[in-house]
DNA sequence: CTGTGGATTTGCT
DNA sequence: GCAAATCCACAGG
């Protein structure tokens, strides 16, 4: 039984970026581009060997499932499953990370119903605690800036130190789990929705969410929303 | 600030 | 074989 005084030894930063409980799997069963402007302001958190991680997310895309009429051509999962994509078909709640251009990753969650593969990938976030560990993970000085640790798909994973072969296919929603995404209470953002990025089809459809004017947010300066 | 090209692995045709 | 939901270094304005 804890006494008074152990109670308060608590660390003020513990409490207040401490993740409630992660967000519930019904949270994730709906579509993707309903899901995905709402994980803006969510908070992602690693518990690491090296440490605990955490970023607010602020730069999502949607991609949908081959379901959808008319299917998305940019998705992964749109020509069905494949041994790569296969827990975009499974229940929602899901993390999928997969490798790209040989040398680095992207991370995803999965939405809707079981069968329906649709996902949200996550493009940045913004730095809220473990900067030294995400500077180290990304071979950059301590000084780096925010935005240079975690603006862009594979810059957050790469400071989180999320990989395909230890993180993809964990559970989102588990107490238990090392990776979550949160609610802190941050309120709710002024949104900015564009085409998607990087992409050679579906060019114009759009799907992108960011958090207008963000710092954070990946590419130039119009990226972001500023006039 | 913008634009260009190379790195390097994986999954699928 | 080849294309890929990217990043970085470097060149030029």
């Amino acid at each position: 039984m804890l006494s008074q005084s152990q109670k308060r030894k608590i660390r003020p930063e513990a409490v207040s970026s401490a993740p409630g409980r992660p967000l519930p799997r019904a949270f994730f069963e709906v579509p993707p581009e309903r899901v995905a402007p709402l994980l803006l302001g969510k908070v992602l958190t690693h518990n690491s060997s090296l440490g605990r991680m955490a970023g607010r997310i602020v730069e999502v895309e949607a991609y949908l499932g081959p379901h959808n009429i008319p299917p998305d051509p940019a998705a992964h999962s749109h020509r069905g499953p494949t041994p790569r994509n296969l827990v975009l078909f499974g229940p929602a709640g899901y993390a999928y990370v997969y490798t790209i251009y040989g040398r680095y990753f992207c991370m995803n969650v999965g939405c809707e119903i079981e069968g329906r593969a649709g996902c949200v990938l996550l493009r940045a976030l913004e730095p809220i605690s473990g900067l030294d560990q995400m500077a180290r993970n990304r071979g950059l000085p301590r000084s780096a800036a925010a935005r240079e640790l975690t603006a862009g798909p594979s810059r957050l994973c790469q400071a989180l130190g999320l990989t395909r072969i230890a993180h993809n296919g964990l559970d989102l929603t588990s107490a238990s789990s090392v990776l979550q995404i949160c609610d802190d209470g941050y309120p709710a953002p002024e949104v900015l929705i564009t085409p998607r990025i990087g992409i050679h089809e579906a060019v114009d459809w759009p799907l992108r969410f960011a958090l207008a004017r963000h710092h954070c947010v990946s590419g130039s300066r119009a990226m972001r929303g500023h006039s």
